[in-house]
DNA sequence: CTATGCATGTAGCAGTCGCTACATGTGCTT
DNA sequence: AAGCACATGTAGCGACTGCTACATGCATAG
């Protein structure tokens, strides 16, 4: 492989790292530079400007998530089972930081900036299939209805985290069950 | 009152009005100054930093969301029939930017900052109160729990809504009809 | 050995940021 | 009318941003 496009590789892994530590707040180019362990000169000598490393960096960022999550997969379950499993997910060291990346992302879009919103909404569809995947049915056809709906009760969780209130979560995570024993008749 | 003290109220609700357009990654004291009709040498005139400026415009837009949602209280209903009526209010474009405000703050406190947090929480708070105040339930004893469940299911559909996923969006309203009719067996 | 081309360093530009020093104006009190 | 406190304008500092011009290195091909 040529020198250079190596070069360019071992730079985007270790932005990679970079951005799911610090986030894309902290990502200027002289910050990156001094986690790649080179000058902002030189990242804009590999890549042609800012936009160009950060989109390479959050790719590799999406393919290690898919990664990660092919190792994680658990065996199927039924939804108020995976629900709890899901939030303890989130508190894991392993998964937070795309989570916490793809927050930061959303965010970003929500804010008029679309440059990195189909990046973010990769990463989310890769969650979603992932729950799709772990999610046990009865019927095949309530399988994306109920991923969709674990994987936004997620979503919702990772919010409360961010904001440290983990005692709505807790309560979330009762309500859970009170749905999970249904009683039709109050509904 | 005082005319420094009129002054500075009039600011707060110009950058209140400023910081639920265009989020707290616009709040530069320049053009915060452009938005109050000012210069951000007066800004800090009448506030001793920017920080204090922000949090007093936050405490204000908190107080602005616990009015605006007096006045959408709706009769209480079960969470089935609640959690559509959320996914609706998100769009609402009087709501809408009290909630996409939150979300930015949540990133904020997620990235590290403390400083906005309790007033992060504040907002979220209000905005559970309000779900719990609007679910209706059979035993007092559920209603935390199911309103803890609706609001992070609420905050995951702004976030999906953020990214622009709105299928995923109606995938979820999918599943919780199916989570409604709910067949005990499968699960 | 020389010449060409890529790698890298140094320095700086123009812009934005929060914030401040200094001066001027303006209106109220005595 | 004089003086004083507050209001406001002008200008700028030092830090940071993305990005670039220019020069020098170094290595490989002829």
């Amino acid at each position: 492989m040529d020198r250079t496009e190596t070069k360019r590789d071992e730079i985007i892994e270790k932005i990679a790292d970079y951005l799911l530590v610090h986030g894309m707040k902290e990502a200027s180019l002289r910050k990156m530079a001094v986690a790649a362990g080179t000058s902002d000169r030189m990242l804009l000598h590999y890549f042609s400007d800012k936009n160009e490393l950060l989109t390479a960096a959050l790719v590799l960022v999406v393919e290690r998530l898919v990664g990660l999550l092919q190792t994680l997969r658990p065996g199927q379950m039924p939804i108020h089972l995976l629900l709890p499993h899901l939030a303890a997910a989130m508190k894991d060291h392993h998964v937070r930081p795309y989570l916490r990346l793809s927050l930061e992302l959303a965010t970003l879009s929500s804010g008029g900036n679309e440059t990195y919103s189909p990046i973010a909404r990769e990463l989310c569809t890769d969650f979603f299939q992932w729950i799709a995947s772990a999610l046990q049915v009865d019927r095949e056809e309530d399988r994306l209805p109920l991923a969709a709906l674990a994987f936004a009760l997620t979503e919702g969780c990772m919010v409360l985290d961010a904001l440290g209130s983990d005692h709505i979560i807790a309560e979330a995570m009762k309500g859970i069950e009170r749905w999970n024993k249904g009683t039709p008749t109050g509904w």
